[in-house]
DNA sequence: TCTCTCTTGCGAAAATTATAACACAAAAAA
DNA sequence: TTTTTTGTGTTATAATTTTCGCAAGAGAGA
């Protein structure tokens, strides 16, 4: 495996062509190519070859990439061979549905503690986790292994969940509130705004109504 | 206006950048340097300028930009200075979070109608927005004036979902489900992965422990 | 008025990312 | 066995995106 610094955007078609692997394989698919691959997800098949190329050689000339072979590649690049324990911060409408949502189970991370600051909802249950106080935060990191953390909070409360993550040990962090946050440069956040994924779409479709 | 190609990246920044211009409004703050809102953002002063300097010259040398008028210009861009109607795919854990999500409204985008399958579902109301059909969504776009969709069904039946929005005249959809779809060409296509965020996480996360 | 500081806007350079081209390996067919 | 087809991995080329450097405008203070 080269030292050769891989673009976060191979990264995110690697999760993309993992998704089609999986319904491949469920078809009982035994080979693709990557031209099969790349007519599904909406890239040129050079795309697909040059991404997995920056991790070794998992095709065969002629034949192309056994399904199951390249998804255990793809699941091993991506950090997906055990599972993951998610710590939730916020138990809101988006915090309920993300902890509903049967997905990240499906693919390994398992939310195993929900954080609120709100008593009313501290100590109840969402599905079959637990929602503890903020407090509480610190000691079950430790207690669950929690590793990654999804921030379901509102604007104003983004930073601080941010902080309290970060001290508790937390190196990875979603964030959910449509507000820029700050944490520690050890640790990964990404962003992933909503209304914002429409707000492109506006932008797009105005700049449709100007061409015609 | 030039007619110069603006790259996507620049119009997520944007996104980013009212969030913050929200922010700061809302703290009372008249104007506002490249440079204030780069650091907010996690990214460089020039970087700033460059992605408004698309768009025309909105700054005052010596001052900055005064932030409301930023704020207008870049609402104005985006395609936000009317409310977009959008149709929801799907009442299930997601649909209903999404539907529930205040977010959304805030900036100017209605779940006007919900459609499911689920003869269950169909009839009842999440929030005060009607559940309907997927027959019904033909009539019911034209008539709530629909132009968005947010796709919110399992993987299997994403596509299905997809043609039936581009069918009732559609033009910008976000599919929530972890499969690719296709759509006309004339139709603008964004996916939102939320496992897939997790994934990206971590494979930095190991990184960096292959680094240490 | 003149100077000093601050900050934009813009063109050019640098870096990054995607696309295209090609040589070669494996399998199937003749 | 030889030829043809398929499809990888790699190298080269092109396009895109980001960063850099600097001229010039605007206000503040002497």
């Amino acid at each position: 495996m080269k030292t050769m610094k891989v673009p976060e955007a191979t990264i995110s078609r690697l999760t993309i062509y993992s998704r089609f692997l999986e319904q491949a394989d469920a078809k009982g698919i035994l080979t693709v190519s990557s031209t099969d691959i790349a007519k599904n997800v909406g890239v040129t098949p050079a795309q697909v070859r040059k991404d997995l190329a920056y991790f070794g050689e998992f095709g065969t000339r002629g034949i192309g990439y056994t399904v199951k072979d390249l998804l255990k590649h793809i699941r091993k690049i991506l950090g997906l061979t055990k599972i993951w324990n998610v710590a939730l911060i916020g138990a809101g409408n988006l915090g309920r549905a993300l902890a509903h949502y049967k997905g990240f189970a499906k693919r390994g991370f398992e939310i195993k503690a929900i954080f609120d600051v709100d008593p009313s909802k501290i100590g109840s249950k969402i599905g079959n986790i637990n929602v503890y106080s903020m407090d509480e935060l610190n000691e079950k990191v430790k207690e669950l292994d929690l590793r990654l953390g999804i921030i379901a909070v509102p604007a104003v409360a983004a930073q601080e969940a941010a902080w309290a993550l970060v001290k508790a040990g937390i190196k990875g962090i979603i964030n959910f509130a449509p507000r820029s946050i700050i944490v520690d440069e050890n640790v990964i956040l990404r962003r992933v705004d909503l209304a914002a994924e429409l707000e492109v779409l506006t932008y797009n479709l105005q700049e449709c109504k100007i061409d015609a």
